[in-house]
DNA sequence: CTGAAAGCGCTTACAG
DNA sequence: CTGAAAGCGCTTACAG
């Protein structure tokens, strides 16, 4: 690729003049500006990132870390984050963590010597301190999905309203023996999902049947094996409240496998609004987190914390939830 | 963070000392090195990679070009990418084109200007030449999933056998009227499954049901919108090849819609062995693809291209297609 | 083996 | 308004 000095020759101008047409910040004369825009075109010429970052100057890349792009949910959240990232100019690089520290310390690293402009995070987790540390270098951080605490700019659902709607609904079908199949309790907003489930049910008088409710699950497969176990065991419910479409995913092959029919049998709620939830069958009733818009919204917060000259206080935006009826609550 | 000077200090010696224990190649007094390793230890050093790149080092540093990461199968296979690319310590751009050439020519330009070190693409299609631009400027380039020509490195699956098992599969099972709801054909791989599929009909006596076949369907919705038009029309068909699996499972939400039982009225085939697969009801009968270690392979093999002195003859590593045998073919 | 110096491609005070 | 020069953090011939 063409520099800034054949550029600079082209146009019959120094490369501080090539610059400043550049940067945008000080007046050119007209012509000279016309020329160097000219031959910037005919070039093809693109400023070189590495020269510009050595100078201090933004290099227009994010790093996002998250747990897993391999489920149904971080997908489109990634695209809302990549959307406007690319609308703004800036590049994002994919971490993925498995939930494990010691590689998101690894990647926190990586990014640091690559001089990322800043951070967005969806692997916040109670028991992680990677995240506060980085905050505290001053490095712009966002979080999304995940929220840790008040000090940090977070993108977040109502987690805990939105549960409470799904149990309420569930309650209001008049079912009574509801399940619980959670993630990991590390994790805040399983904390607040279970929150919202157990508040629903003492306001319904209803008791959580601690023997149909299981949290650490990650997944299908995990959560298939959970709900089997629970039916096997003869506990009595009526419907499950999975708190992710995949986890319900695999509640509904559980039921079915031991040949009991959804809804008639057993109803499945859902949380995400996943972008299969409609096509499973039956088409899954499910609590829905606008994914892609927050991953939208976080990005573009990001970067203007990046652009801003002074700080910006900590703001947490949280996307209100929404029960999607479809066909597997009763 | 600190710089190769403040290293230099601490551990008495000069930056290029510094500079040379870190790069490995040539040969320093073992006293100084650990003093040198000392220092960068206690204050965390990592070289700058816009200084580094400046120099001509490699950025570590590769961009992912996809269609969308919102769907069933880009995820495991990004996943692979990802894996291998950090074991070698390189960091991944993820970009998404929407099949779109222009989108795909921008992010082609903010690559370079990054220097990346080399470039992975899951968007080859015969109607673009972005990428053979790119191949011609000597950029080290891979092809994933999709291959081009054979002038090209790719790692794809022998999309053809795959699909000629798929179609042979449901004529050992005594189906005889095979619908196909395939992709674009401008994408080398659908127009390799279609010839698959027609090789099987053929060599079976069996003739291709035209009103029952349509190719340029893109997600399980469009699919679903397909087979209950195809189904609509009264078109007898007692089993649908869908070449993959979102698309199976807009066909199967299909065919139930219309009262119709699966496996028992109509058999369903993807294509995949997306990580949902054998959630879904029935747990779907597919062709699986193995996506994680293909993108493991093509990062392993672009990384290889990087570092390489010489360039690298062009290999096209193709995976063997294996049919999972589960419920949803009678 | 190792230090001082040049230079990678830029931006930005500093003069004029 | 604009050019020459310094310098961002590194690597690597060049001497010694």
């Amino acid at each position: 690729m063409a520099d800034i000095r054949e550029v600079a020759k082209r146009a019959n101008v120094s490369i501080s003049t090539v610059s400043r047409v550049l940067g945008g910040t000080t007046r050119v004369v007209e012509e000279k500006r016309a020329r160097v825009l000219a031959a910037i075109n005919e070039l093809d010429y693109r400023p070189n990132v590495s020269a510009q970052s050595l100078k201090g100057i933004r290099t227009r890349t994010i790093g996002l870390v998250i747990p897993n792009v391999r489920n149904l949910v971080l997908p489109a959240a990634i695209r809302g984050v990549e959307d406007v990232a690319r609308n703004h100019g800036y590049a994002v690089v994919l971490c993925n963590t498995d939930e494990d520290s010691d590689k998101e310390q690894f990647y926190i690293k990586t990014l640091k010597s690559r001089l990322i402009d800043g951070f967005l995070f969806t692997t916040a987790k109670t028991t992680s301190s990677n995240i506060k540390e980085l905050q505290a270098e001053g490095f712009p951080v966002m979080l999304l999905l995940r929220e840790l605490d008040d000090q940090s700019h977070a993108v977040v659902l109502d987690h805990y309203n939105g549960a409470y709607q799904a149990t309420n609904y569930l309650i209001s079908r008049g079912l009574t023996r509801i399940g619980l199949v959670n993630g990991s309790l590390d994790i805040k907003l399983y904390e607040e999902r279970y929150a919202g489930y157990r508040s629903a049910l003492k306001e319904a008088g209803l008791k959580v049947p601690e023997e149909a409710v299981v949290h650490g699950i990650d997944g299908g497969i995990e959560a298939y094996r959970a709900a089997t176990r629970i039916l096997l065991n003869r506990v009595e419910v009526d419907a499950f409240f999975a708190t992710s479409d995949d986890k319900a995913l695999g509640v509904m092959r559980a039921i079915k496998d031991l040949g009991l029919a959804i809804p008639e049998d057993i109803s499945v709620i859902g949380f995400d609004n996943a972008d299969i939830a409609l096509l499973l069958d039956p088409p899954l009733t499910t609590v829905a987190q606008p994914l892609y818009e927050m991953g939208a919204a976080a990005c573009r917060q990001l970067i203007e914390m990046i652009e801003a000259k002074q700080p910006v206080t900590p703001e947490i935006q949280r996307f209100p939830a929404e029960v999607v009826i479809r066909n597997s609550v009763k």
